[in-house]
DNA sequence: TCTGGGGTCCTAGGACCC
DNA sequence: TCTGGGGTCCTAGGACCC
């Protein structure tokens, strides 16, 4: 049997954990540069809010309704994410962490000795006591169906006690009855089009469809898939390996049109991926830079570009890496363009230490060294860094967040003080 | 003014090899 | 140039996830 273990409307309990006063709130958390909208209480739900609701046309309604809006804050996020996957532990050897809020637990063969249902509810109570972040679970003989029982664990808090099993026949056809086509794990958009078109409108319709369609139309993926529903097993958890790709992307807070302003960010960006390939003692052999313009915007001139550079020889250091991608972007961009948005993507990683020996080009063997410095120093002070002179001193990437939350529970000045009382 | 960021896997087709 | 069969590697793009 599996369990998928997810926590509910994550950030926004988060933010609740440290804030009592929210509690029973409704509270809407921010993308970056306080975009738009991506994790809601359900409070905030009920009044309305959608996922995704662009902030600045919605700042009336949340005056109106008393909505509590705070800016993403990641150091709490994945310090709450791993609190909760300790616990998460504890229950068994098997576990699968899927998101930063969700893991699969496997538990083979403990229906001999534990009584599924009641696991279950342990594992809330000890979560949510544990950590003050409310959690659903759901538990079924494969990793698909555990994600259905997981959304009626969610859907229907008052009757399921937030942990629901699908353990036999009459549970599995009856939920998959209930569970229409696109809200499948594993059916996006483009499936849910083309089984519509063929009739089928929930997870049910889709298990007694043809094999041989959904074979021919959907890949070997779907026919896991439809496999899994059918209660066949097909997905076993996932070891966890080593990234293949690290990007990262971010939109500006406003428009760019200085060839210095952006190539200030290509290489902050590409400085933040060379610090994450290092963490995972892996370099890189092919660098991508891409650069947009905004795509709401539809009276201004749009242009899309990126640039994949092959590296003479893997590397990891700041000092190579902003080089090559300050090449990549010398070949994209273009004067006359408001770009909104760019990003720095690292692929083709081979470990660190393994490079062929090139006689003529090879990564300088100082900037080793040199670069274990910069994340020892880095490390120690904090937000203080030790910065590649074509990068800004005083600014990082998140300019606009203007209602971030402490760092509770990650740094110690903003640690919260319990008061004592005699009694 | 203002609309997120970061991943994975699979497949088809091209280039090339014997 | 055509004639045949069998294979690998790489890449772009599609589809999906949170």
């Amino acid at each position: 049997m599996f369990a998928l273990v997810d926590c509910n409307n994550f950030y926004a309990s988060c933010e609740r954990v440290f804030q009592p006063k929210l509690r029973n709130q409704p509270i809407a958390v921010l993308s970056n540069n306080d975009g738009c909208v991506i994790s809601r209480s359900n409070e905030a739900k009920k009044a309305g809010v959608p996922m995704g609701a662009p902030a600045y046309k919605f700042q009336d309604f949340f005056e109106k309704n008393k909505i509590h809006v705070v800016s993403s804050n990641y150091a709490l996020y994945g310090d709450m994410s791993n609190r909760v996957m300790n616990l998460l532990s504890e229950f068994t050897p098997e576990i699968e962490i899927y998101s930063i809020d969700e893991a699969f637990l496997k538990f083979e063969g403990f229906e001999k000795h534990f009584d599924l249902q009641e696991y279950g509810n342990q594992i809330r109570y000890k979560v949510t006591k544990g950590t003050g972040i409310p959690i659903s679970v759901g538990i079924a003989p494969t990793k698909a169906l555990s994600k259905v029982a997981n959304k009626i664990a969610k859907k229907f808090p008052e009757k399921t006690g937030n942990v629901y099993i699908i353990d036999n026949d009459e549970k599995r056809i009856k939920a998959l009855n209930w569970l229409p086509i696109e809200d499948v794990w594993g059916i996006g958009y483009g499936h849910t089009k083309r089984l519509k078109a063929q009739g089928i409108t929930t997870a049910l319709d889709f298990i007694n469809y043809e094999e041989k369609w959904v074979q021919k139309n959907m890949g070997i993926v779907g026919l896991r898939l439809y496999k899994e529903l059918q209660g066949i097993s097909c997905l076993d958890l996932e070891e966890v390996t080593d990234k293949k790709n690290i990007a990262t992307t971010r939109s500006f807070e406003t428009n760019y049109k200085d060839y210095e302003l952006i190539k200030e960010r290509i290489v902050t960006f590409t400085v933040s991926c060379a610090e994450k390939l290092r963490k995972q003692k892996a370099c890189c052999n092919a660098i991508v830079v891409f650069l947009k313009t905004n795509r709401h915007r539809k009276e201004l001139d749009q242009y899309y570009s990126n640039y994949v550079l092959q590296l003479p020889f893997p590397t990891n250091s700041n000092i190579e890496l902003a080089k090559f991608a300050t090449e990549a972007l010398n070949k994209i961009f273009k004067e006359g363009f408001e770009y909104k948005k760019a990003g720095v993507i690292v692929t083709d990683f081979s470990p660190e230490g393994t490079q062929q020996l090139n006689l003529f080009q090879n990564s300088n063997p100082k900037h080793k060294k040199l670069m274990e410095t910069v994340d020892s120093i880095n490390r120690k002070m904090g937000t203080i860094k030790i910065k590649l002179a074509t990068q800004d001193l005083k600014r990082t990437w998140k300019m606009k967040q203007e209602k971030l939350s402490p760092k509770y529970s990650t740094k110690i000045a903003d640690a919260i003080k319990v008061k004592a009382w005699d009694v």
